[in-house]
DNA sequence: ATGGGTGCAAAGGATTTGCAACATT
DNA sequence: AATGTTGCAAATCCTTTGCACCCAT
């Protein structure tokens, strides 16, 4: 049935008719953590969908984040890229290799500031940025 | 004397050699707390330094980043800016004017959970997306 | 048949690159 | 002279837009 496949039930959740590249694009997202950018998941969904446009990805993606079914991530500003997974948590960008993390034990701080009063808060995105464990040790070795 | 200019100590802390360019572009960002554009900061310094060059903003810009003169917002995907106030804080970008608020009594947690070990934190930014005060009267007008 | 969804081609626009000219020590 | 800095023009490349087609209700 197709109230059973995770994709489709989180459309639905989320308020979105359930068009087949919809259910392809947002399956990609929930099963690869990688943080694909538009383009990454056009390659992959063209195998599949072979009619598959770059606008249905771009359109899609955007509608996505505004209706809660992904978020947006701007911590590379060469590229945005998407996640999948919506419950709060911390991404971290490797200056080196490029790479983004997640860090799902830290999250946004969500109590508000005597400044931030009157503010109608939607959305929190938490970014480090740094070098990751592998290319530290990349960097060693150059060194040494 | 240049050395009490506070564009021109700050580029001095962070070791960057100042040039006319550099102090001007450091000064508008110390003198304008409005996370100005690249293009910004162009049409601006060029009433004054007539050669300035898109290029140069750029480079200078991403530098100053990099040196940590200066922080790169990618809080707006369409647009990156910068901040010249390095002490740590907050930022909000209103959904529905475009606008990017500072929030300086909010900061980005420095803890570090256990997923973070290992990784090398260089820089932190934290962003919440919304409706500023003023764009929710502008909303309650309209719906009126 | 009507509205929503998709995809193509073209336009738009921000940012980078290559390179030559220039300044500074 | 040597090194670092600047600026122009061109290239790049991500993203959006306009519009026609298509599908489902």
């Amino acid at each position: 049935m197709m109230n059973t496949d995770p994709a489709y039930k989180k459309l639905i959740e989320c308020g979105i008719r359930p068009s087949i590249q919809r259910i392809e694009i947002l399956r990609y997202l929930l099963t690869h953590h990688t943080h694909p950018t538009v383009d990454e998941i056009f390659v992959d969904l063209k195998k599949r969908v072979p009619t598959v446009s770059r606008t249905t990805i771009y359109n899609t993606l955007r509608m996505f984040s505004e209706k809660g079914a992904a978020f947006m991530i701007t911590i590379d500003e060469h590229r945005v890229c998407y996640d999948g997974t919506t419950e709060p948590h911390a991404h971290f960008y490797c200056k080196h290799c490029g790479k983004v993390y997640d860090f799902h034990e830290m999250q946004p701080p969500r109590n508000v500031t005597s400044d931030m009063e009157g503010f109608h808060i939607e959305d929190a995105q938490l970014y480090y940025k740094g070098i990751c464990p592998a290319c530290q040790h990349t960097e060693e070795k150059k060194i040494s």
